[in-house]
DNA sequence: AAATGTGAAGTTGTTCACAGCT
DNA sequence: AGCTGTGAACAACTTCACATTT
């Protein structure tokens, strides 16, 4: 969905479909070993994960060499490796910017804390109105965003504010040191070469599908 | 971030990635014709896109040609072509399915209705209490999906239920009908493969951008 | 003069097939 | 015997360069 934006980076040979695979065999993993599995094998994974076989040993080999042949892969070793790689394996702070329909959504949203991630700071223009809502953590005021992102050390933000103001927004949190962004608004960001922006765009989505089932 | 699911199609030809740039060149276009303007290059718009000229004009070719040498494209008619091949041109129905956290948001998002699409139905095994929230439209049981689909000739489904259930939900929904599911459940879902799946999954655009940022 | 439409070249990602371990 | 790891073949997508049209 989003532009590659593969230079720069440490590792510049590896694609980003490759590290979006990881994390799905990084679920399927989980589920294994959530079953009593030690072993698996490339085909089985793949099988799980909806991908061909060769397509996971490609992906897990620009990592190193991690199965043994005649046996498959452990389901915990592989585990731990692949969160390693995606960097998840301490907690790691978030902040979310645009507390309207969808902000306030992905607040209580408990998937991100399941997979090592933790919002600790939430930003709006007119923090009072949401607070109504007992949210955690509470809403504060967008002047507060600079302090507190500099403060924690924050490197990921994720941006639920109207298309208007996402440019200006991203401008400020780019400024104060974020280099992620997770971009909920239907615009295009243009952000330094450093800053990764992922796009989520559900009206996109939609209209994606509704292409394909058309007649 | 979903495989491409391009057989069957009655255009097998057209990339995955080319219409997600289509809804991208859409959002452009409306915004131009909101500020008045008329006619636009290849050039500027693939600009605000974030795309390379030649891109876009390929990406067009694969439905004709729409543009006058010399001049660019006229905003209007291209955007409306461009609503005409997305098929939201009328207003679709979707259903939604599971009334969970991020359902409850998605139903209170209005990002849908401004693009072409109303929900105009939502399903979960505990409606009564969800329906609490002044919720629009009214939260049905589980039982009530075959009827609804069938009776209002529903193709699209958004599926916001636990990943345990996901599988068995899309069964029934695919049996009913559904040929378009936006997939928000963290599972790999089987399908036939005339049904077209568009996973969502925001803890893994997360990791995605943790893996990006690192060091 | 300006900007589209497109064949050809280039790049990136996927699949195959099999050599090489265990 | 079974399964990984990988070079080589393949397929898909992107970019270039330019002929073509207004």
């Amino acid at each position: 969905m989003n532009p590659p934006k593969n230079h720069r980076t440490q590792r510049p040979e590896i694609p980003r479909k490759t590290i979006y695979r990881l994390s799905i065999y990084l679920r399927c993993l989980q589920r294994l070993a959530a079953n009593g599995i030690h072993t698996v094998s490339s085909e089985a994974m793949a099988l799980a994960a909806g991908v061909k076989s060769p397509q996971l040993r490609k992906d897990l080999a620009y990592f190193g060499q991690f199965g043994t042949r005649g046996l498959g892969y452990d389901v915990d070793q592989l585990s731990s490796m692949i969160t390693q790689w995606l960097g998840t394996s301490s907690l790691q702070p978030v902040i979310l910017v645009g507390v309207g329909n969808l902000g306030t959504a992905l607040l209580s949203y408990r998937g991100f804390q399941k997979e090592g991630f933790s919002v600790v700071g939430a930003f709006d223009i007119r923090p009072v109105s949401r607070q109504a809502r007992q949210s955690e953590p509470v809403v504060m005021t967008m002047g507060q965003i600079e302090g507190f992102v500099r403060e924690r050390g924050v490197r990921l933000a994720i941006l639920c504010v109207p298309p208007e103001a996402a440019q200006e927004v991203a401008n400020r949190l780019v400024a104060v040191g974020i280099v992620g962004i997770m971009n909920f608004a239907p615009t295009v960001l243009h952000v330094p070469e450093e800053v990764v922006v992922n796009n989520v765009n559900l009206a996109i989505e939609l209209e994606n599908l509704s292409f394909f089932i058309q007649q």
